[in-house]
DNA sequence: AATGTATTCAACCGCAGTCAA
DNA sequence: ATTGACTGCGGTTGAATACAT
């Protein structure tokens, strides 16, 4: 149908947020709560679009986001739940309590996913890359970086726009599967609040669903590392003994095996 | 010290799902 | 059944910063 961006609107505020926008958009928020995003600028006393709102507010402003330092256990999980998820941000931050999918994707893509390349890896599939592979995509990702720059340079001295065909050029993606949109209807707990894994999970089903509703008190699950800490460490049995009922050989079934499982996360 | 290159991450963009009219 | 507003998501950009030469 195509709409008009919803930034587009003359006489509104972009890039980096002022201190005194933060104050604003939180108080408003502390009194009023989330929603209502399309209004909330204006009452709010923002000249800001609704979009540009929530994503401050969603991704920075919230009191229970938990700011850098991701931990080697949270680095794993990540890992792990990109190998079941793909590139379902929102879902995998869903499981981390206190981060947010931006952060997540952000982390993904200048550390995790580097990591898995120099270990061979291939950070898409989580296959291993033969030696050919490897450097292709070493190649690749060196070009597309340098380039990357060399446009940002050009922008900036010619304070012209995104040069279309220069991006175009140089992307030579893996396309995953569009990622299944996961509604509210499916997961009815806030985003960022851990899901409390069954303990008793081997049912005839090979696999397991997260009890989705069991937070009908929006108890908070952020009191503290250890209380994260054994959040993760059940995910990671619960990850481990799945693989084990599946049977499957780890290093060639394991992306298989996962996607099924992935999917029954998302179908329900 | 100056310049070039690489990295990080907040913010933006556009698309798609949902839902009310 | 259709339409359009609203919302949420993943992909991408680009300014700021760090590092290398």
């Amino acid at each position: 149908m195509g709409r008009a961006p919803c930034c587009a609107k003359v006489g509104l505020h972009r890039g980096p947020w002022t201190p005194r926008e933060d104050t604003l958009l939180t108080n408003y928020i502390q009194t009023h709560g989330e929603g209502n995003w399309r209004s909330l600028p204006k009452n709010a006393g923002l000249l800001r679009c609704g979009k540009s709102c929530r994503l401050r507010w969603m991704n920075y402003l919230r009191p229970d986001i938990k700011r850098g330092n991701i931990t080697p256990d949270e680095d794993d999980l990540i890992i792990r739940l990109h190998a079941l998820l793909g590139n379902r941000w929102s879902l995998i931050a869903g499981r981390l309590p206190g981060r947010t999918d931006n952060e997540i994707k952000n982390y993904w893509n200048t550390h995790l996913s580097k990591r898995l390349r120099r270990q061979g890896t291939d950070p898409n599939t989580h296959k291993k890359l033969s030696e050919l592979d490897q450097q292709v995509l070493q190649q690749s990702h060196i070009k597309k970086r340098r380039n990357n720059n060399k446009n940002n340079k050009k922008k900036k001295s010619n304070n012209q726009g995104p040069t279309e065909i220069d991006s175009a050029q140089e992307k030579p993606k893996i396309h995953l599967p569009k990622p299944t949109r996961v509604t509210a209807n499916y997961f009815s707990i806030p985003r960022n609040e851990s899901f409390a894994m069954s303990s008793s999970s081997h049912g005839e089903e090979a696999v397991n669903v997260p009890n989705w509703g069991e937070n009908p008190n929006g108890v908070s699950f952020l009191g503290g590392d250890e209380l994260i800490n054994t959040s993760l460490e059940k995910l990671y049995e619960e990850y481990m003994e799945l693989l084990k009922i599946d049977g499957h050989d780890h290093d060639h079934d394991q992306v298989q095996s996962h996607n099924s499982f992935a999917e029954s996360l998302l179908i329900l």
